[in-house]
DNA sequence: TACCAACCGGACGGGGTCGTCCGGTTGATT
DNA sequence: AATCAACCGGACGACCCCGTCCGGTTGGTA
């Protein structure tokens, strides 16, 4: 929270773009996608009218967060010692400190941006299963979209669980969800 | 949606009370419990009034509602014919039905009432676990909390889900689950 | 110094919900 | 017919959010 005096004049824009979506990387975590606006205006000392100029729409604000997400998960991904169980752990620990991020990977809304972004973790997923397929034991018939499905199930869970819990419910559903996959 | 001049004077409380929970199930199918209140008197033909003058908060309404839907789990449990796999598929549908009935299997909710609901399945995930451990094929460190993690994970996934998708999710997201429960 | 483009905060109108409160209707009872 | 307990619908005040609009501040520039 910043105080109300130094964010005003000709550069301040820059600032309050960063704390903005400082702002709404924590609402988004505790309230959802759905959080509300006017409280991460709030919350990162900024008029409304801020808020609306810097992102016009509810999506932009999100994926200005999220990107970064995406981001690490990319450059995991990249790294050719990382495994398929490392991916599926990262998301799932970035799952577990946002709901908003579960939100986005359920995308059942009709916005292209956030279909997209799904999309680019769908990819990590498949390239990994591609590799791991020689490397390690997977069985044959598991397709992306089922890693994928996984994913949503395990997040879905979480998503409706007191933080505190994540960490642990997420251990004991991969428990159950990784025969699945390893055979 | 029934006619406002039928619903006057001093009988109408039962019918009033029937169109309500007729109007909450709806309203809850397709909300999920944090539907409007507003919404469902409105629905129901009857004033806000007589809504909170029959259901006191948003529980009791609830109650109301999902009684019938633990009850159909029940009575199929008491059924010495039905299997483990009988009562976890009446689950998946019911919560296909409602994402209300959804989020009071999560009920990380304070209130007790919902937590019995939520106590009330688990003990039947338990008589039925006991039962199919002789009978048929079940792993034996399974637990009925395991399974009640399942349908959660199952049921997290449907909420967020479009309802005509639904079905085939469910079957996809059990195929991956049940090895962890037959072993 | 005087100007002004760039940017800001927050008020505002429109819309929704919640829970309460009360005048009005109904129909059983006398 | 007169009464009145039981019950009803919906208005109301308090609250919140969204997205826009505008007067005000800032600091670079001439």
């Amino acid at each position: 929270m910043r105080t109300r005096r130094e964010n005003r004049g000709r550069n301040a824009a820059a600032a309050n773009r960063v704390a903005l979506i400082g702002a709404a990387r924590e609402q988004f975590a505790s309230e959802g996608f759905d959080a509300s606006l006017s409280a991460i205006a709030r919350q990162a000392g900024v008029g409304q009218g801020s808020l609306y100029r810097h992102f016009p729409d509810r999506v932009s604000l999100a994926l200005a967060v999220f990107d970064d997400n995406v981001t690490a998960l990319e450059a995991l991904a990249a790294t050719p010692a990382s495994t398929l169980d490392d991916l599926l752990a990262l998301i799932t620990e970035q799952t577990a400190a946002s709901v908003a991020f579960i939100d986005m990977l359920h995308a059942s809304d009709e916005d292209p941006r956030l279909r997209d972004v799904v999309g680019r973790v769908r990819d990590l997923l498949d390239g990994k299963l591609r590799a791991a397929r020689h490397d390690g034991r997977i069985r044959p018939t598991v397709t992306a979209d089922d890693l994928l499905l996984a994913v949503r199930m395990v997040a879905g869970l979480l998503a409706k669980s007191v933080p505190g819990e994540r960490a642990e419910l997420a251990d004991r559903a991969w428990a159950m969800l990784r025969p699945a996959i390893t055979g």
